[in-house]
DNA sequence: CAGTGGTCTAGACCACGTG
DNA sequence: ACGTGGTCTAGACCACTGC
């Protein structure tokens, strides 16, 4: 039983005055926001697992449990924690199913959205062209995986996508082990890989199909597509994967929310 | 000085206990939240002027001031207030110039982003088709007007609009009244016919251009452009605007944040 | 200086899930 | 019955703004 408070957990420095004027300002309930996030880089809790309660993290941080709530209000919103009333509070991951939705943006115009996946035409090592290690944060030919499949929506080919990572963290992907997983491909860079995608960002345009694309997509070579490119972070806003998708959007679209 | 609760303020009936219990359940702060939302439907507080202070709603509605927090802090995660350390928190207006960004989605791919103006090619009174009268919420054949204009970013025609507004509530907008305005569209909503639009939701797709596209936007007939379907609402999930956008994208894209 | 929102605490009770 | 997160309260002090 802990009664005295060792100043080693306490975020900041010295007393709580000091702490708050000192050079790293920053309110008591943000600093324990970053020293969660830091437990979840490490991987102190996996994802799907049950971080600590509440009232064991206020003790374990010497604060109040609403100033942990307040920490853990802002992680949840950020969709990096999942509250659940009378259970606990655990670290999401990429295997719960409505987690699926929140970057597949492709649906059907009309009917149910259909479950959708992957035929892999390709997995290969590559080296990074100045535009890809711009948007990765590497020097230009570092080494890259590359990946590229066809997302295909019940029996219709809708989306080819090309994918790269950087190889050091994804060193033992290969195709073999693609071919063999069903599934999310964040949830694979999850389990497998312990990179954790949280939050991405997308540019979005009108382009003419290529022979290529045509040939994957079953579609005319020339017929308008959907290009979305994608930069995907995670903690610490590194980046991890550059994905280039393009989608046949006759029968499908892209939704959106502005709020 | 108010030493009793006068029932009427009070949210639910009868006691706390009995008011959880009842068929409207709700916790406190969101029934506070939802008195704040029809306050400002009703137009208790004009867009940009500053709502009661925290302690007075307080007293108004007699709760704690953390429970009208609670209710304040949702409010300004979805951009319906805004909260001003040591000024007040006050109603979101389409007329700060950061507001717009959160609707004007397309960007320059390079350089800074240019301020955009339109050029309006129409404005009249049609007949609401099957398929917006759907998208609206009203019977077809119901009375619209229909604005057709140009976002040009700097010299340079990137949009073309066709927006559909119910008659109703826009029935003195005019092409003479377009075409003095200068700023956003949401804003001349929101100041001359007191309707403010709080959010949105779209479809995108790539399209070929049609002639008529291409002659508005200075491109071949059937290059690719990236088509946005949009419906706006106000207060209450009421839908105020069936906006179709065709975007040219090749020096420009549309941005998108996945979190 | 007064008033506003921002942070933090402490304690109470409730609703939910599990045993 | 117990532990979890959810709600609510009351009060303290801080930081920012403007008079």
């Amino acid at each position: 039983m802990e009664t005295t408070s060792p100043p080693s957990f306490r975020p900041g420095s010295g007393s709580r005055r000091a702490a708050r004027r000192s050079a790293v300002f920053a309110p008591l309930y943000r600093q324990i926001k970053d020293l969660l996030v830091e437990s979840l880089r490490r991987g102190e809790w996996m994802p799907g697992a049950a971080i600590p309660s509440e009232t064991e993290l206020a003790n374990r941080f010497q604060v109040s449990q609403g100033t942990v709530r307040k920490a853990i209000d802002e992680l949840a919103s950020e969709n990096l924690l999942v509250r659940r009333q009378g259970k606990g509070t655990f670290v999401a991951t990429h295997h719960e199913p409505k987690a699926q939705y929140r970057f597949l943006r492709l649906a059907p115009d009309r009917g149910e959205p259909v479950p959708a996946h992957s035929r892999f035409l390709q997995c290969g090592r590559e080296r990074a062209s100045a535009d890809i290690a711009t948007r990765l944060g590497l020097r230009a030919g570092a080494a890259l995986i590359h990946v590229r499949r066809v997302l295909v929506f019940g029996e219709l080919p809708r989306v080819l996508d090309d994918i790269w990572l950087p190889a050091a963290p994804f060193r033992n992907l290969s195709a073999d082990r693609l071919a063999q997983y069903n599934g999310p491909l964040y949830g694979l860079f999850e389990s497998e890989f312990g990179v954790r995608m949280i939050r991405a960002e997308e540019r979005l345009r009108a382009v003419a199909a290529t022979a290529d694309d045509a040939a994957a997509l079953q579609v005319e070579p020339g017929s308008p597509l959907l290009r979305v490119d994608r930069v995907s972070y995670t903690y610490g806003d590194r980046a991890i994967e550059f994905r280039r998708g393009h989608c046949v959007t006759d029968d499908f679209h892209y939704r959106n929310a502005l709020i």
